[in-house]
DNA sequence: GAGGTGCGTGGAAACGGTTACAGTTTTGTA
DNA sequence: TACAAAACTGTAACCGTTTCCACGCACCTC
């Protein structure tokens, strides 16, 4: 195993220049006489030669890459939205580094080190909401940064791609309301997160309107991890008055949510109205099959790549875009009027 | 925006030379006073500086990135080897490139190709089956394969890291044997990708050895994308003796065939007994629960991303590695007694 | 006090590409 | 035939690290 040729070596074997080499190398950066390329063309052939990657990327501050900073890919949301972006990325010829954060500030001050280690030209991230001068310092060194599905108030030069989550929730809880119910609980996020926070308002904005007063302790805002989903269930069915209709806009605790009302006596819908965010692929698997605000994931990754790559191109310079793109509300068999309905 | 600060940089700031500021970084090769030491760290704190892996690597022939190629993110079995890569990667400090092939080979090849003359020094991947000479090219060219999951027998150079596919089938179908079943139907992959045909040789054995002719009818191989479980199922039910047990050894076609077997009449387990494989955050979610071979993702991450490494860092220079490791059958509720069994 | 033996440090040469610029040929045109 | 323009090729300076080697210095040992 000798070491691998150089572009010295190839421009020896040829007998002409490096630049001639790296010409014919990057097709279009020169002219190089058709002959002159044949025999380069030759050595690079005989002596096997691959030009080395760091070398190149060292030299040139190409951006062709960027980094999918997401917190956790066991999250079939998050999932799907890598897919998408992988996807996109690859259209236009860029490389995606891909990190997950594990929705652990500290993991997130790392990854983004990482990133600027890598010289990645833009970042697309899902961010916990810490980390303030990390993200300020990545942008400082010019790394654009786009924030999908949650932002961060404080760094207004990201862009923004996400959903109506203020308007979703309003929604959701409209359709409850409009069945009947009066006692509806809400799981959301951390407070911490701008779909947690968001996700409240709309919630509370939609009561609020219709006049029924929201009870604090029908409002769990719950971690992303662990199995905190399955507790507040357990806390809001052990209440005096437990809730006829629950909305869980968590999508990290709906899986360990259902399982707890799976686990008791309530019967869905009957006993229980159930609208959960985001469409998986099992939501009309279970029975009862079940209502979904549903984010239009193609929708969240096609506009996250499209503003990463244009800005990391150069084509995209004006102020920073916040992109709202509609959730859909899907109707299926998880709700029906609350059991004892008021005349 | 301004320029990244370099070595230089620093080394100015902290009133140094780089060379000690190398040392500083990449603790223990050399010596450096305590107190040089925390005025570097001062300056590097104070000027935000991160090293450029592109520099690093061109000067140490140490590669500090691996590919990881997967088909299908949607799949939750991938998305949760992707999340396990992550983290094993991070864990060593090597950065992962993602990239999906949507299980097409054409874009496997582009994929491969965007490998080459990248900086990645390992490749993990689930291959489609095809472009045997990509492949070739890519280990030639010095990237270290492991294929994790599937494998391609023609590059015996590549490592594999994957679950006993026929143990597996045989295991499943072993069980619904003991319970009494005959007519036993069989959902896999394509027969062009290892999955597929090890998973049928296994359940091919367990009949046979159970004394029990094997109905090729009852066999399907559909692909991994698209509707094909649902009509898998469709036309298993639709025979003139349906099968009583159902094994379906195609992780992306568990859904779709799922939804078949809801939308007819046929109770599970009463009608038919149900073995799926892979275990999915909703598995034990729908009714009834289902019975599953369950494999260990975060096993396979650890062994793929150790050989990746491993191999990348010169530590590993054996010869290819088979490293199997056991999926496990979880018994839930899909199973019963054939409806009217034999005496 | 001469001669090791370490430690702590700095200077400068790699590493393998790209590319600005200058030099040499070939071609086109008056 | 002369001379400018175009086409091609070569030299050398970067890019940001690591690392080899030399050097100064304090300390220890005969």
């Amino acid at each position: 195993m000798r070491k691998p040729a150089t572009i010295r070596d190839v421009a020896r074997e040829a007998g002409v220049s490096v630049a001639v080499v790296s010409r014919v190398l990057n097709e279009g950066s020169g002219p190089v006489a058709p002959h002159t390329r044949s025999k380069v063309v030759d050595a690079i052939e005989r002596l096997g030669y691959r030009p080395r990657a760091a070398a190149r990327e060292l030299q040139q501050r190409s951006f062709t890459t960027i980094g999918l900073m997401l917190t956790d890919l066991a999250n079939p949301f998050f999932a799907r939205l890598a897919d998408r972006v992988a996807w996109e990325a690859r259209a236009r010829g860029v490389q995606v580094v891909l990190l997950t954060t594990q929705e652990d500030a500290h993991l997130e001050a790392e990854s983004v080190d990482a990133l600027i280690g890598r010289s990645a030209g833009a970042v697309i991230a899902t961010p916990t909401g810490g980390n303030l001068d990390k993200w300020t310092r990545l942008i400082e060194l010019g790394v654009h940064v786009v924030f999908v599905d949650r932002e961060i108030d404080e760094l207004p030069e990201a862009d923004v791609v996400a959903i109506g989550n203020e308007r979703s929730a309003e929604t959701a809880t409209q359709h409850l309301l409009e069945l009947g119910h009066r006692r509806i609980a809400f799981i959301s996020g951390p407070l911490s997160t701008s779909t947690g926070r968001d996700r409240v308002i709309g919630f509370r904005r939609a009561m609020t309107r219709a006049g029924v007063d929201v009870d604090d302790r029908l409002i769990c805002a719950v971690p992303f991890r662990g199995d905190s989903g399955s507790d507040a269930v357990g806390a809001l069915l052990d209440l005096p008055a437990p809730p006829t209709g629950l909305i869980v806009g968590n999508t990290a605790q709906v899986r360990s949510a259902l399982h707890r009302i799976k686990q008791s006596s309530i019967a869905v819908p009957d006993d229980l109205s159930l609208i959960v965010f985001d469409d998986n692929p099992w939501t009309d698997l279970v029975s009862p099959s079940l209502s979904v605000i549903r984010q239009p994931i193609d929708m969240l990754a096609l506009h996250s790549v499209e503003l990463a790559t244009g800005r990391m191109k150069g084509a995209l310079t004006e102020r920073p875009r916040h992109i709202r793109v509609n959730a859909e509300f899907i109707q299926r068999s998880s709700c029906a009027p609350p059991p004892a309905a008021p005349a």
